[in-house]
Parts: structure tokens; C-alpha cells; sequence
DNA sequence: TAGATTGTTAATCGATTAACAATC
DNA sequence: TAGATTGTTAATCGATTAACAATC
């Protein structure tokens, strides 16, 4: 671990960023956080909180090993990188461990999130009730068609698109989750950083191209069915079930 | 490129599998295909059937890694593993192309699958379109709920649960697309297995652990928020657009 | 104390990128 | 021919795993 970039590593619960040198030369931008660690913290996240709710005190990195059939090493470098700290013989404690998580991946306390396009999808998500366990509150709904808008079954509001960036700017909302018909995703995109809004969970098919700043994540599954039909279709052979690697906790 | 497994490079339109010696004995399973290269395909494709729509005739590894953001030479094994095989000088042909790597992944006719569990997200991908590009064929859905069970508005059915294992049997359909609630979702997968289905696209929130020989795909959307959350929370130092990685072409 | 476990440094492994000869 | 491009072998890079000393 000779690298620079990785001073900080104790913050109490948080982590602060990848970005070791952030005072430095602008020059060149530090390595970010290792991505396939990113992707592992929410599966530990969601067993350490469940053997918290058990009433379990600590737990030992063999333990998560065991639990998720990853090496415990490789585990002990993500926690620390996650900022938390555990004792030998014991291990880390639950309490330290589980609010230093999700200090990192901040989820402490949710940040809001439109759903924009308020077909079946929009609404699957705008009313999933598993968001909040990842810090996440789905306040409301844009729909273009005067027919979606209103307030659903659920208690949630559906406004027109119209609204959009006046709500974002009296709202603070940063966040868009993109629900609309691929065709249009682009545009629609535009709009939402047009709007102020910073970061996109993209659900559509479309690849979109954003202005600086923006950050977008793509729910792609294309590639997620592109591994489950060749794995599929060559699962004959290869004998044992065959897991696919995943791709996204979901409505 | 030493490795053993890599024998049959050159069928014409698809790499039957990542196992070169499925004769051999049956020790150790030969390593499968990458699953970064696995993924990187839908992206392909998609460029390419757009150029040939065009009308363009050859593309080279140069133009789709311009287009993509990519490596050449990570595009032009990609493709050869894929079963492309291009000439120097003019590259690959479309008309070659574009169904050798649609057969690769086995989208060349589309299978079949039933979406189980009919709510919001289920009519979601029950409905959508864009599947059909990549060889999938929502046929019907199941709930166990009533109310939900008769003929959609665009002319899809749903079916009660009970019928699953009678439909899956006479329709021989193998993939089972989940999206029944969080808490339902392992016993409704083992049933969708007894029932003689063998894979399984994951949209809820719930790890499954399923039978030898169930080929599961997560949509693991907490996973893809960790990503996005921490590079939104990031992303004023880090000057610059950041893309998160993606995870799955979508309704 | 003895042993489980952490933190850390070194080795391995696999994927990406670079280099280059072959070819149209 | 000259030059763009493929196919392929070697080098790099990053992530995972192994080894081990420190510690409670």
C-alpha cells in the first residue's frame, strides 16, 4: 500500500473521500476508491445490520468471510478503507463498524431523490419502501402527461415536468432518477442538470452524454442480460450453479 | 495468450462456450469467459446495429473504441472471443459481425421468460420494448394476488402462481424474470426452480441461494446507489464529469 | 499464556494496454 | 507500394490473495 493518496485512514466514521491530496497541485487527480470495494460495502452493510438487530456485538472479518464467500483480507482492506478499526482477537464492533459504513457510502441520513417519468417503472420506485435502508427518500414524481400527474394511491406526488426546476431550487434536490422512455432520455437528462440537479441514476436504455459535473450511474441491463443468457445458454456443460455477477438491493 | 481453453476461435458466428475442454476429465472446469468482456458486448452491438442501419459496411476496432471510450486492442479480443474475425487494412465486416456476436450471446431468436409478481416494476418489464433487441421475449407474468390476475392493457396476461408450474412446463420457458416483494423472494424463487425454470433475473432486494444448476443475475441496485452516492457526495473536489460504472439497457 | 484476529507488506493473478510482425 | 489494421505476444497495472509480525 505505498501510495499517497491514502493518508486519513482513520477519520472516525467517515472516510472522507479518495482523495488523499486534495490540497495538492491540482495537476493530476488521486486514484478514486477502488470500485469493486464500492460495490462490496452494501452487502456488508446489510448482514452487519442484521446481526446487530440480533443483538450481536462484534464481528470478525472470517466471519463476513464466511457469510459472503469472500477472502478476509480482502474484507479487512475494504473496512479500512471504509474508515473503521477493529481490535485483533476481537474484531470490530458493530456499533463503530455499521455507522462508519454508512458514513462512507453517505447513507447517515437520506438524501432526496425525484423520480422523473411516472410510468410503471417511475412508480416501482418512487413507492419502494427499500430505499430508505440505503439512505435514499424518493420525494416525488415529474410526468410529462397531464394524466399521470396528481397524487398516487400511495400518498406520493406526481408533478409536470414544468415544475421540475422550480422544485429543484426550492427543494435542494440533487438527485434524478431517470424513468422515461429511452427516446427520450436525453433530453430529458439535459433538462434535469439544466435544472440543477447533479446526479443520475440513469434506468433507461440510452447512453447519455452530461455536461461536467454530473455524475450518472447506469442501470444497464443489457449487460446484466447479456451475462445471464450466455451463462444460461452454456450452463449445461459447466456443471453447479453458476451466480452470476451481480448488478444493483432493488424494488 | 497461453491457455488451453481457447481452441475453437474461429466458429463462425459464436464461441460455443468458454470451456475448450468440455471432453476432458472432469477435474478442474476450465476458466469461463471474462465477465468484463461479457459486458462490454451489449455496448458493442448496439454501435454496430446503429452503423449498419447507417449503412456502413466495415467498422475497425479503432472507430468503436473512438465511439466507446475504449482500448482498441481490449475491443479487438473481445471480439475475437467472441468469434469476429476481422482483415487488416478494412476490419470487420458488419454483415459478419453483428450476428456473431448476437449469436455469442445467444440473442440471435429471442427465449422466452415469464416476469413473476405483477406489480408496478413487473408490468414494467412485462411491457417493455426494448427487450426484444436483446433476444428476450416477456411472454406473461404470475401473482399470486387476484386482482392483478387477467389481461393487461397491451394485451399481455397474467396468470395466478398456481399456474406456473404447469405453464412452465408446457411452454418450456426457462427464464424467470423476479419482481415480487423483498420478503418473497427466496420461496418464490425455489418454486420458480421446481417448476423446472433455470434462470433467474433478480430485480428484488434478496439474495437467493437456489439448487446446482440455477443460473441467477442480480439487479443489485444498492450495489449501483453505493457507487452513486459516493461519487455524488465526492464530486466537488474531483473536478470533472464522472461516470460511474454502469450496471445493466433498461425499460 | 495461547490463540484468534488485526494491520501491513509481499506474491499472485487476471485484465488492460503497449509493442510489433503479418497482411491486405 | 505505403499505410491502416488485424492478430498476437510481451509489459503494465490493479485487485485479490497469501504471509507474517503486532496485539489484545
Amino acid at each position: 500500500m505505498p501510495d499517497g493518496w491514502m493518508t486519513d485512514t482513520r477519520s472516525d466514521h467517515a472516510r472522507p473521500c479518495g482523495h488523499g491530496g486534495c490540497d495538492e497541485k491540482a495537476g493530476m487527480s488521486t486514484p478514486p476508491l477502488p470500485a469493486p470495494t464500492l460495490r462490496r460495502m452494501p452487502a456488508y452493510l446489510r448482514l452487519l445490520r442484521a446481526w446487530e438487530a440480533e443483538g450481536r456485538d462484534t464481528v470478525s472479518c472470517t466471519h463476513l468471510a464466511e457469510a459472503l464467500g469472500l477472502d478476509p483480507t480482502l474484507i479487512r482492506k475494504d473496512l479500512q478503507l471504509a474508515g473503521g478499526s477493529g481490535r485483533p482477537k476481537t474484531g470490530y464492533r458493530l456499533s463503530e463498524l455499521v455507522p462508519a459504513l454508512e458514513g462512507f457510502l453517505g447513507w447517515s441520513r437520506p438524501s432526496e431523490a425525484f423520480v422523473i417519468g411516472a410510468g410503471n417503472l417511475g412508480l416501482a420506485l418512487l413507492h419502494y419502501q427499500g430505499f430508505a435502508a440505503h439512505g435514499l427518500s424518493v420525494v416525488a414524481a415529474f410526468d410529462d402527461d397531464a394524466r399521470k400527474v396528481g397524487t398516487t394511491g400511495l400518498g406520493k406526488r406526481v408533478f409536470p415536468m414544468a415544475k421540475l426546476a422550480d422544485l429543484v431550487q426550492r427543494m435542494g434536490v440533487r438527485l434524478a432518477i431517470l424513468c422515461v422512455p429511452d427516446a427520450a432520455a436525453q433530453a430529458v437528462a439535459e433538462a434535469c442538470c439544466a435544472a440543477g440537479m447533479r446526479g443520475l441514476w440513469n434506468f433507461t436504455g440510452a447512453r447519455l452524454s452530461l455536461p461536467e459535473g454530473a455524475v450518472v450511474e447506469d442501470i444497464d441491463l443489457a449487460q446484466s442480460l447479456a451475462l445471464l443468457s450466455h451463462r444460461l445458454s452454456h450452463s449445461l456443460a459447466a456443471g453447479g450453479r453458476r451466480r452470476s455477477e451481480p448488478t444493483g438491493t432493488a424494488p
